[in-house]
DNA sequence: CAGTTGAGTGAACGTGCGTACACTCAAATT
DNA sequence: AATTTGAGTGTACGCACGTTCACTCAACTG
């Protein structure tokens, strides 16, 4: 009985009670917005003492870093696990709206986290979520720019359209967080939404490109 | 010299100090955010007693209110200026661009507020601000509806490319707000980036409508 | 098994907050 | 000229906050 059993030891302890802050910190975010939630809060909410928040975290504000962090790593291990079915490749628009609604459904307070505190946090916490974003649209541009019909495009308009599918992504996000639960018939309406989106991107670019002599069609007052 | 001096009758007083308050309120939440600022930093930025702030506002979301009535009717009225010019119709696309730097930088305050507080304010205030923008959606759609191709459309598909008008309109103000000061350069790639937008989402609903045989063709699964 | 480490405690501090209340004193009303 | 009105004042309150400090006591280390 020594071995294995509930005590833990004191690094699991410790990881435990930074767990406890960290979704304390998520649900008290979820209804106030994370600027607006106090050390206390978190640490009443977590079940320890405010100072016992120190040996965790120097501040708010490497809280909020460390969120952010949590937030895209699960996003990132989700798209990750996505791309390794071979369906997708067959509907990528179909599969990314699904992946984008099951996503964030399946990890509602962490997209609730960063659409708020992305325009609306403190300054290290916003910059922290664009800087992801950004990545995003870097990671994405790369495996657009392997699809069929994109190869061809220019560097720039790749980039522009992988901005254009993440900032929408961004927006059904932000709706699907504020989507009141257990409304399937809502759900379904965002991912047919998204998906329209998504298509109408594509079909836009693709009709687009091939009709200007330039590399970059999409400059010019074609107005 | 007795009359139309500097002294101001009781409202003419009034309105001044309400206006300070509502200016103070907008250049606090410009750096930290509405919700995080306070009633009595606000009262001191506007030069009088916290008290005194009672006599002009119930309260802090009463203010915020009182802001977004103020930033839309702002918007509101340079659209309305911006339709009287006849040029827009030939190029209505330029023309919004156009617009909508113009507007955002001019009352950037405005925007900067409505940008945030949309997402991380208090929740009657985010009302509002979704409240107003739904309104937009609808007012856009009427305008679209008008238009040489669009006038066949459904009117739910309307709705949705109005709603994306309107999605990627809020997302280039999110992006102009930020611009930092004197970057003719970045404001230019904005434009750029918003007019290729709505190029993107016109050009993809008018080569994609009239493919289908139904009333609203972008419904069925045609993955 | 003695000694060290460090996560969590609990009391105390200074500060800024929202709000209540009694006030002033000039403009507006009579 | 006397009275009322109401925007702005000043004090005072109770409260939650972030942070400090000295502390406990179980898990780890040697």
């Amino acid at each position: 009985m020594t071995e294995s059993a509930q005590t833990a030891s004191r690094q699991e302890q410790k990881e435990r009670t930074r767990q406890a802050i960290l979704v304390a910190a998520l649900e008290l975010a979820q209804t106030q917005g994370f600027a607006q939630i106090s050390l206390r809060q978190v640490a009443r909410h977590a079940g320890i003492v405010p100072t016992a928040f120190y040996r965790h975290f120097d501040s708010m504000d490497e809280l909020g870093l460390a969120l952010v962090e949590q937030s895209f790593s699960t996003l990132r291990q989700m798209i990750r696990e996505a791309q390794r079915d071979p369906k997708v490749f067959e509907n990528i628009i179909g599969a990314a709206a699904d992946v984008l609604v099951e996503a964030v459904k399946q990890s509602k307070t962490h997209f609730a986290f960063v659409a708020r505190e992305r325009v609306g946090g403190s300054a290290a916490v916003r910059r922290a979520i664009r800087h992801e974003l950004d990545l995003f649209v870097s990671e994405l541009a790369v495996v657009l720019a392997r699809l069929p019909h994109i190869e061809r495009w220019s560097t720039d308009d790749v980039q522009m359209v992988s901005r254009l599918f993440i900032r929408n992504m961004v927006s059904n996000a932000e709706e699907v967080v504020e989507m009141p639960d257990g409304r399937p018939d809502l759900e379904e309406k965002i991912k047919e939404g998204a998906r329209r989106q998504m298509r109408l991107i594509v079909v836009g670019f693709r009709d687009w490109y091939p009709a200007a002599a330039r590399p970059s069609p999409l400059n010019p007052d074609t107005r």
